[in-house]
RNA sequence: GUCCCUGUCGUCUAGAGGCCCAGGACGUGGCCCUUUCAAGGCUAAAACACGGGUUCGAAUCCCGUCAGGGACACCA
């Protein structure tokens, strides 16, 4: 790939934008604005580590906004676990929910009567209007756009209705919501900071919602509106959100806002070049702590991702990477996210840059740990005889796989893909079990197997292999709430690889279900 | 399907027209070291998606094709 950017502008210097930033002589602030709506994803680490290195190396801010717009999936414990991963990396901010700052609240929840206030304006402006389609005419639209074989969008019926008799029906019930008054012709450009000019016309774009009908902003408006009050200075993302930044320009344009400048990173992909995703892929920055992996190691990874120091180093620290960081030589092929390489660097952490003393602290404090030996210990003291066998009986709470012989996860009258099928399904029960104690585990265990019909005892039985590589071993609820989430659903999707990976029927031994 | 982004070994990548019959790293194979296993050393196989231009000269610039990805929500 030979980088352009910028260059079809005559006279214009090589790439300009990077040279000469967007918004010049303000101070760079950046941003990591992450959801909370699940596990803290190692996504977020890697645009994290690309923002933090721009600014700092800069001399600029890096801010934490929490992005909680999503009233159904945010929840207060993904913000904690997401700061506290991110911390546990070595990412400090400058301003953000737990820290304060000059432009709190940094929750957008919290932030609400702003986005009411910026949204009127809009529609004052008659930059945007206010709409009261039901969910069922969206639908009917959308049908027949797909019978027609059009695309898929809004048809801006409210655009062309009468406002007071929009506003008034909404008044009177009808659920409402704000959508951005998309000008029909024309074109939308944007500098982006990575790959050049991109365009696009303005007839694709969709009249996006800005404010939904619970009062709640869409990420759109209040992504726009909190990076201009908070005074970001440049937008680095992933690359995903490159087809909504025209959207993200016409509202600056929209409030007359000078635009801070956009960079789209390439997206982190799975082994078959998809975006990175858990189903494929361990994501979750807990199950990388969890696992072993050193912090240091993480970062340096991350980092080697999309970006080569110039003498080609590749072992390295977030502070070496802070001062060799160039947005110029990120590479824009998205990287597969490739386990091996990782393992290899964490690794050599280990062996080079980790003490005795650093080794037995570490341990201490992982696998160790008071609390959790203390949690094992309850479960095992009335089936161990002597402490030696402790270590016998207990060691799958401290060994990374525990390769369970596949074939004896296979449910009676059931065909693999069957058996495969389920227990993809249990995972993704597992993935949203937020609350891991035992009662809550074995709760959503039964109701599983109930809902699916299968006898709850087979199924127990198999997840306890899968988990522990046992038959033997303490309760089962206990027992994987002691292990956690994260290593519980590692150990069942490797034993759905497994599984996979066996021989079609075994022998006569299933028949159809 | 439409729009947008991207395309160098299996993977991460170096490469800014001659330094490139393409370099490094992970992984894989072999050999050495070694009581074993690692680590380490040496070594091998392994890539410029394809087709047209431009140029004395193209991995590098232009166009097209193909391929991959992303987006098309009252999710971010």
């Amino acid at each position: 790939m030979r980088r352009q950017r910028g260059s079809r502008i005559p006279g214009a210097p090589l790439r300009p934008a990077m040279t000469a930033p967007a918004p010049a002589s303000k101070p760079v602030k950046v941003r990591i604005a992450p959801s909370p709506t699940g596990d803290p994803h190692v996504g977020t680490a890697y645009i994290s580590l690309f923002n933090y290195a721009f600014a700092k190396q800069r001399g600029g801010k890096f801010l934490l906004r929490i992005e909680d717009t999503d009233r159904a999936r945010s929840t207060r414990q993904s913000e904690e676990a997401i700061l506290a991963s991110l911390r546990w990396l070595g990412f400090t901010w400058d301003e953000g929910p737990d820290v304060g700052g000059p432009s709190a609240p940094y929750r957008q929840s919290e932030r609400l009567p702003i986005y009411r206030e910026h949204v009127e304006q809009l529609v004052a402006a008659g930059k945007a209007y206010w709409c009261s389609c039901t969910e069922e005419r969206l639908a009917a639209v959308r049908k027949e756009q797909m019978a027609r074989k059009q695309n898929p969008g809004y048809d801006r019926h409210c655009r062309t209705r009468n406002p007071a008799e929009v506003r008034a029906e909404i008044e009177a019930g009808a659920t409402g919501v704000v959508r951005l008054a998309v000008p029909r012709e024309g074109e939308t450009v944007f500098n982006d900071l990575l790959r050049g000019e991109i365009r696009f016309a303005n007839a694709e774009i969709d009249d996006q919602v800005l404010l939904k009908s619970d009062g709640y902003p869409t990420y759109h408006l209040a992504n726009i509106v909190d990076d201009h009050l908070m005074g970001i200075t440049h937008v680095l993302r992933g690359e995903e959100w490159i087809t909504s930044t025209p959207k993200h320009v016409l509202l600056y344009q929209a409030f007359g806002w000078e635009m801070p400048a956009f960079g789209h990173l390439p997206l982190l992909r799975n082994a078959d070049k998809s975006k990175v995703s858990k189903r494929k892929n361990p994501v979750s920055l807990s199950y990388f702590r969890e696992a072993g992996y050193l912090p240091e190691a993480l970062i340096n990874f991350l980092g080697m991702m999309a970006f080569t120091f110039e003498d080609g180093r590749e072992m390295f620290s977030l502070k070496d990477f802070v001062e060799n960081f160039k947005l110029e030589r990120i590479s824009l092929g998205g990287p597969v996210f490739d386990l091996a390489k990782l393992r290899w660097l964490n690794a050599r952490y280990l062996r080079e840059r980790t003490s005795d003393a650093e080794w037995v602290a570490y341990l201490k404090d992982r696998l160790f740990q008071d609390e959790y030996l203390t949690r094992i210990v309850q479960l095992v003291r009335e089936r161990v005889e002597k402490s030696e066998d402790f270590v016998a009986y207990a060691d799958f709470f401290f060994k990374g796989d525990v390769t369970p012989p596949a074939a004896e996860l296979m449910l009676k009258d059931c065909s693999k893909k069957a058996v495969v099928v389920l227990y993809e399904e249990l995972v993704e029960k597992v993935d949203t079990c937020f609350d891991f104690s035992a009662s809550n585990v074995e709760a959503m265990m039964r109701h599983f197997c109930e809902q699916k019909g299968v006898s709850a005892k087979d199924v127990f039985a198999a997840v306890r292999l899968m988990v522990t590589g046992k038959k033997a071993t303490p309760p089962l609820f206990e027992t994987m709430s002691v292990l956690g989430r994260e290593r519980v659903r590692t150990r069942i999707r490797a034993a759905i690889a497994a599984l996979k990976a066996l021989p079609e029927q075994p022998a006569g031994e299933a028949k159809k279900p």
